[in-house]
RNA sequence: GCGAUAGUGGCGAAGUGGUUAACGCACCGGAUUGUGGCUCCGGCACGCGUGGGUUCGAUUCCCACCUAUCGCCCCA
């Protein structure tokens, strides 16, 4: 093979593309209902919105980003993930201004790109839809797009699906946790795995979802996050979960689940799905949390914010695992055999008329003969046949003919420009 | 970035250090001058991921690279 799609990338081709399109189109209808509006931002920023604002020592920026130098020198990075690109924009465009509703909600979907090993559901570009609100700090919202986010999957028809919630309370209550973390983990600093040791100076949350059996084991007793919020992080926390429990919404709580982005506080959440698509294996689809502080970090004012992002690969993988369909047919209507190569003018226009008059149409374009005609309309699953040669065409009637029912009739080709529908009609009456 | 497995036609899949690389599906054509199924007949890999090497000879052995899959890291 000469030419090879980049490593990790893939195509999505038609029989593929539909499902897609299916699931964008459900997910912008949902969003409709709660009122959020597309944003469309590009696809590569500088490289400090996404180096400030995901942490300058998580792997995201040290060794997943596509970065590079353009020719005028700007340092260039394929966007990772949406969140900060969306912010970038709502602090340039201004939209924290007083004349804008808040929260001012909005949603977005698109390639995202991360240098990694590809696997099932991990691919280096792939694709989000995520949705951000900003401007409010009421738990309501939280709760807002949590459920949102349930809802969407849930419209796919997904069950076994585990809501896990946390929160990494403000910066005050995050930092007492993390000293008394680390005094906790500092004793077993010898026996932590070492990819763990590594992480504990370095972002010691990170010791907490570690797969190594024994580091579970060290963490099993460690210091427990909902333990050190202050007062108004404890408040904003049990008004989550109180709201859940309104909606009815179950959920999980984890306290030992973190972010590998920096910019989360308060509230995050993951949805995980235990399909046979990752093996059975818990497996997130769908994270996000609160991220108030990172406006700011960008150059707006003090705005609170709150968002998901959701992986359509890990998606589709699941709802194919799953067994669950997406795509309705677009059948074809009708098929116009012509036969003989005087036809060719002929079974043209009628194929035009057909679909002028809102039906689609197709034919043969490698004249073949009758057989392999009706045997390619077979294929289409084409509704109709209609079949013209010279002598329909001169005396102006021909066949069409219902595919499901083997059953015929004899039409005036004038109604097919004039009234088709009327002609259909008639024909299944 | 690390570790493991794999790579033969559009798809699935057999195969061997040595003449024409099985078979199945799909597709195309014919038997059947203008009607979908079945059946029968015929066609369809100057080639075995790419590039080197060993050999009289490599799809088969060796090396490198590429890609895919799985695990780790990390994550949607």
């Amino acid at each position: 093979m000469k030419y090879q799609r980049p490593k990790g990338t893939t195509d999505i081709i038609p029989g593929e593309s539909e499902r897609w399109q299916s699931v964008e189109s459900r997910a912008r209808k949902l969003f409709n209902k709660y009122r959020y509006n597309e944003i469309r931002t590009p696809i590569f920023e500088n490289f400090e919105v996404f180096s400030r604002t995901s942490g300058e020592t998580s792997d995201i920026v040290t060794k997943e980003m596509y970065d590079f130098f353009d020719k005028g020198e700007r340092h260039i990075t394929l966007r990772p993930e949406g969140t900060a690109g969306v912010v970038r924009a709502y602090v340039e465009n201004k939209l924290y201004g007083p004349e804008i509703q808040k929260p001012f909600k909005t949603f977005y979907m698109g390639p995202m790109f991360r240098y990694e090993r590809p696997q099932a559901g991990r691919l280096r570009e792939f694709h989000q839809i995520g949705v951000e609100a900003f401007g409010v700090d009421n738990p309501a919202l939280d709760v807002e797009v949590m459920s949102m986010a349930v809802e969407l999957l849930r419209s796919f028809g997904l069950k076994n699906l585990k809501l896990a919630i946390n929160t990494l309370g403000d910066i005050e209550s995050r930092n007492n946790y993390r000293n008394a973390l680390v005094e906790y983990l500092e004793p077993f600093e010898e026996q932590l795995s070492a990819d763990s040791k590594e992480r504990l100076h370095k972002n010691p949350l990170r010791v907490l979802d570690s797969k190594d059996q024994n580091d579970q084991k060290i963490v099993e007793g460690a210091p427990d996050i909902l333990d050190y919020l202050t007062p108004a992080a404890q408040e904003h926390f049990t008004n989550v979960k109180m709201l859940l429990d309104t909606l009815e919404i179950p959920y999980e709580i984890d306290s030992n689940m973190v972010r590998g982005l920096d910019y989360y506080n308060h509230t995050i959440f993951e949805i995980m799905s235990d399909s046979k698509a990752f093996g059975g294996k818990w497996t997130t689809v769908c994270a996000g949390g609160r991220y108030n502080g990172l406006v700011e970090q960008l150059g707006g004012p003090e705005t609170p914010g709150i968002g998901f992002g959701l992986g359509v690969e890990r998606l589709l993988l699941v709802l194919e695992a799953e067994g669950i369909s997406l795509v309705g047919d677009s059948g074809l209507d009708v098929y116009v055999v012509g036969i003989g190569d005087k036809t060719l003018a002929g079974t043209m226009k009628l194929v035009h008329e057909i679909r002028q008059a809102g039906y689609s149409a197709e034919r043969d374009y490698l004249e073949r003969k009758p057989k392999g005609q009706f045997k390619a309309a077979s294929r289409l699953d084409a509704k109709y046949t209609l079949t013209v040669g010279e002598e329909e065409l001169i005396s102006g009637k021909a066949n069409l003919k219902d595919m499901g029912t083997g059953k015929e009739i004899v039409i005036n080709l004038t109604d097919v420009q004039s009234n088709f529908d009327k002609v259909l009609e008639n024909f299944n009456s």
